[in-house]
DNA sequence: CTATTATACTAATATAATTAGTTTTGTTCC
DNA sequence: GGAACAAAACTAATTATATTAGTATAATAG
């Protein structure tokens, strides 16, 4: 039994994400985690700045590991199969990580401007939001409210499924079928308005 | 200068409930609530059992306080009025109370499955949004997947607005306008095939 | 006016985060 | 192989918060 745990930042944060994958963000506690990785709690410092650093690592690898997500669901796809792919894609990424996904929430702007780690990870999630859009023939300001649209559709149903705010025993694959072929409907209507515009 | 604050819990909650709107969920600790009301930390519980009872309080007033929000919205609408009128008022609610708008997402049924009081204000949210479906013709499980798809896209904006999520400085109430004729567009076609499985 | 209750208090305990300083382990370089 | 260095873990101590127990005082009911 060595003395030395091997501890390095990736596996404590990976620890981290684990925990509040299974247990919740408010589960969250160096005590806990350092309980969980065999070491003491003021061990941890030597691998994250205290609880915030933490914070600021998890909210990173969470949008790094979406943006990944996301990129991989849409490539090779356009129009309607792309959304698709991208709301599925998001859905099953908080499904599969709802403590993680909590942290991808708020954007780094906001409280780290200065993260650029953090604002570039963001912003490659908008560039693939943006292009599944324009391959539906959406650009400018509709492609950025077709891109809200998405957003708002595909955290809203997931961050509620993940919660358990759906009670009633309904399939919930079928209601978000019914909610992506809306959205696909909408995005169609707005290409065909934005088309129309051009004359 | 009494020695009696006179406070009781109404005020204690609503002070709460100040604090983590103006502030976040994750400022709110019954230190800094008892500073606010100029009392020791211990007088708070003699108003609610803790910090845990006082999330249940929180919790409580947020639903009770957007189930009044939304009733008042769709009195006397039906339709499209009605879908827009509900969307409306979620996304005015979470955005006049951000923080109270947090504790309405986990339902009662998960951590408090004998809280009457608070399952019996969630149901009667559910029972105004069913309402305004069925005024657009959907019933049976065409309805509860149109509600999940209402409080998807209301629950999704309104937070990522709230969060701050947006970070391009482009009209929000467009996006919204433009969200809610998406929704209300796909309601009318789910009602239009409900009507045409009938015959 | 007295008895009761409610409200706020002080004191004490437990848990968690954090900092400082120390020890031990692994590695690098001669 | 041994000395020097850096990294990783430790112990000890401080601070902040939640919570419980027990006490005192203000409001109120009879």
């Amino acid at each position: 039994m060595s003395r030395r745990a091997g501890l390095d930042k990736p596996s404590v944060v990976a620890a981290a994400a684990a925990l509040v994958n299974r247990d919740g963000v408010a589960a969250l506690s160096l005590k806990r985690l350092a309980e969980e990785l065999g070491v003491q709690t003021p061990s941890l410092y030597n691998h994250v700045a205290g609880l915030p650093g933490l914070e600021r690592e998890l909210a990173l690898l969470g949008v790094q590991r979406l943006g990944d997500a996301l990129t991989a669901a849409v490539i090779g796809k356009s129009g309607a199969a792309a959304v698709t792919a991208l709301l599925d894609a998001y859905r099953a990424f908080v499904t599969a990580n709802p403590g993680l996904a909590t942290y991808t929430v708020r954007p780094a702007a906001l409280d780290a401007p200065d993260d650029a780690e953090r604002i570039q990870a963001e912003a490659r999630i908008v560039q693939v939001a943006v292009a599944v859009v324009a391959s539906f023939g959406l650009a400018g300001d509709d492609a950025i409210h077709a891109v809200r649209a998405l957003r708002s559709v595909a955290h809203g149903f997931a961050t509620l499924e993940a919660a358990g705010g759906f009670g009633i025993p309904l399939d919930l694959d079928e209601s978000f079928r019914r909610l992506t072929a809306m959205v696909n409907a909408g995005l169609g209507q707005q290409a065909k308005i934005q088309m129309g515009s051009g004359d």
